[in-house]
DNA sequence: TTAGGGTTAG
């Protein structure tokens, strides 16, 4: 080492190593150090290795240089390079962190501390390695390490990531050690318990990763004290399960008990509050973002759009978007598949040209939205050329999903024989909901033969589903073949096979009201039948004529009748009707498709009490407006 | 230097 050099230089060049914010600055700064001979300055080298490791700008590769040229390695050091590699995503993996750590272990000149093993446990937790992650656990023992929290948070998880709920469970218990001692620590030990809300939010995580979600809300039911951290782990485990009503229970249940939503709060619940179409409710999320400071960055953005989208109100999800400070393949998914949902092909077309470029490369989930903008509109061309370009040019293996957008695109537009070939010729497995799309189009287009073909298929795939029978009797009800629709009618109830029961929900003052067919449990039903009774009415003066093709059961037309009118949608509408100001729009969410009976009826009402009413059905959205639909009749 | 999150056919 040129001592004269240090002399001249101390290691006054450690506060400007702050300095630098690009990779270019940093290995210019890099250079001088070496230029000046100061790279042989351990606490120097040491610094600039964490800024080559940790730092925004991180090159995993770089800092294993600079580690590898570090004059004396030392704990620091090891941890800090053990974290970067554990955290990286490129050439190097997780599993890299394990050997540099099983090499610091081996070589035994440093020693790891409490630093070091959360580290090495998240590698082998991101790795999924539960042997590495045992191993590691017992030099956490042997080093005695394992009443450490932070270490024991990190050992819970990785037999959490790793599957071993059993090895997560054994481990969590002896920390815990019963609800009595959970009790004594409220009182006497808040560090020890907020290490245990850390415990059990990990353990509630696991829960719900193993789809235990009963298990999960136990554990969170016991807890005495829950952070936010506990109450997102719940909120999102109800939301990704579908228990939509349940999430946002629970993110009502949080604000009573005091606790503040945070930004992942809001990304979690939002989801339940999209698909359940509650506007009002998502609206509020956005305010509370605005008011609480919560940068609105492009996680939070995508949430915020797709239930703008979802909720029936596009034009805001583009105005969120385009107000947002960067743009990620998420964000772009999420406005180009809410233009879809909502007919609007061009515009997602358009999008989707924005977004290529801007530089950011489409996903296969990009291309899930594009197909479905297209079959939506019936963009026949359009849609081959872009599932070509997918797996030609961009060497993107299609999923179930593309290919059904495929199947529903080439189906409606009446080329049903080549939709079937490409179940037929597909290089995975199909699914109930791809027969389901053929069936449907063999339906519109009064086409037996092929629909007795998929029906046979759907029927072997998912037999306890209503879906083949249903579909395949309105096929036969379609070309008037009322023998046959007997037929399915009998082996239904045979097989003990019903329909799924219609859903509706509709948003009144923020609560949000739940309606299934011939619903009469909700308070004001009394009202809402009289309502149902005026519409009918009205319908038939419009010169309206039930459209009972669609009910299965054997009842003779006016019951048939009397049941479309109490198709779920309808009972929704009805209660808008009388719930809200005249003239103010009605949002309808439903979970199946809209029957045609209900979309010709929806039509005129729109007309006959002058409201815009929204229908969002299990796959798209239908405005309507003075008597018409923005579908234009096709979906 | 511990826990939680966004888009996806019908």
């Amino acid at each position: 080492m040129n001592s004269a050099t240090l002399n001249i230089h101390p290691p006054s060049l450690v506060p400007r190593i702050s300095h630098c914010k690009t990779i270019r600055e940093m290995k210019q700064f890099h250079a001088l150090v070496i230029k000046t001979a100061q790279i042989h300055d351990l606490s120097l080298a040491t610094e600039f290795l964490k800024l080559c490791a940790t730092s925004d700008y991180r090159d995993t590769e770089y800092a294993l240089s600079v580690f590898s040229q570090l004059p004396e390695r030392n704990c620091f050091s090891y941890n800090t390079m053990i974290r970067a590699l554990a955290e990286s995503d490129d050439d190097y993996g997780p599993l890299d962190a394990f050997f540099l750590f099983y090499q610091m272990v081996s070589d035994g000149i440093v020693e790891p501390n409490r630093f070091t093993f959360p580290s090495v446990l998240k590698a082998c937790s991101r790795a999924a390695r539960l042997e590495e992650g045992k191993q590691v656990h017992g030099f956490v023992i042997k080093c005695g390490f394992d009443s450490d929290e932070f270490v024991m948070t990190n050992l819970l998880r990785m037999y959490v990531m790793c599957g071993s709920m059993e090895d997560a469970q054994i481990l969590f218990t002896r920390n815990i050690d019963g609800d009595e001692d959970m009790n004594r620590m409220v009182t006497y030990n808040k560090r020890k318990l907020e290490g245990n809300v850390v415990l059990c939010n990990v353990m509630i995580d696991g829960y719900v990763r193993l789809g235990n979600i009963k298990a999960a809300a136990e554990l969170f039911d016991k807890m005495h004290q829950r952070s936010v951290v506990s109450w997102n782990v719940m909120i999102s485990a109800y939301a990704q399960n579908g228990v939509f009503m349940k999430a946002i229970e629970t993110f009502h249940k949080m604000q009573m008990e005091g606790v503040s939503p945070n930004r992942v709060t809001l990304v979690s619940v939002l989801p339940a509050i999209s698909r359940l179409g509650a506007l009002e409710l998502g609206k509020w999320g956005h305010l509370y973002a605005e008011k609480n400071n919560i940068p609105i960055d492009d996680v939070l953005g995508s949430a915020l759009v797709d239930m703008y989208a979802k909720c029936g109100t596009i034009e805001k999800a583009i105005q969120v978007f385009e107000t947002l400070p960067k743009h990620n393949v998420i964000t772009w998914n999420a406005i180009i598949g809410g233009l879809a949902m909502h007919g609007r092909a061009n515009d997602a077309l358009k999008y989707f040209s924005r977004m290529e470029r801007s530089g950011v490369s489409p996903s296969d989930v990009t291309y899930i939205a594009i197909l479905s903008a297209c079959s939506h509109a019936g963009l026949v061309d359009k849609g081959r050329y872009f599932f070509n370009h997918m797996v030609d040019k961009l060497r993107l293996e299609p999923r179930i999903e593309h290919y059904g957008c495929m199947v529903d695109l080439l189906g409606r537009a009446g080329l049903l024989e080549e939709a079937e070939d490409l179940i037929l010729n597909m290089n995975i497995r199909s699914d109930d909901v791809i027969w389901k799309a053929l069936l449907g189009a063999c339906k519109m287009h009064k086409n037996i033969e092929v629909g007795r073909r998929a029906a046979k298929v759907l029927m072997q795939l998912a037999p306890h589903d209503s879906g083949a029978y249903v579909a395949l009797s309105n096929t036969y009800a379609a070309v008037g073949d009322w023998g046959a629709v007997a037929e399915m009618r009998l082996k239904m109830k045979d097989l003990d096979i019903r329909k799924d029961p219609g859903c509706s929900w509709i948003e009144i003052d923020g609560a949000i009201h739940e309606f299934v067919v011939e619903d009469d449990s909700h308070p004001r039903a009394r009202e809402i039948h009289s309502m149902l009774k005026e519409i009918s009415h009205k319908l038939s003066l419009e010169g309206h004529r039930p459209d009972t093709k669609q009910v299965l059961l054997n009842m003779d037309e006016e019951q048939k009748a009397s049941l479309l009118h109490y198709h779920s949608e309808k009972i929704a509408v009805a209660f808008g009707l009388i719930s809200t100001s005249p003239k103010a729009p009605l949002k309808v969410v439903k979970n199946l498709r809209i029957c045609e009976d209900c979309h010709s009826s929806m039509k005129l009402i729109s007309k006959i009490y002058e409201r815009k009413i929204t229908i969002r059905d299990r796959k798209r959205f239908h405005h309507f407006e003075h008597g018409s639909c923005s579908c234009m009749d096709y979906w």
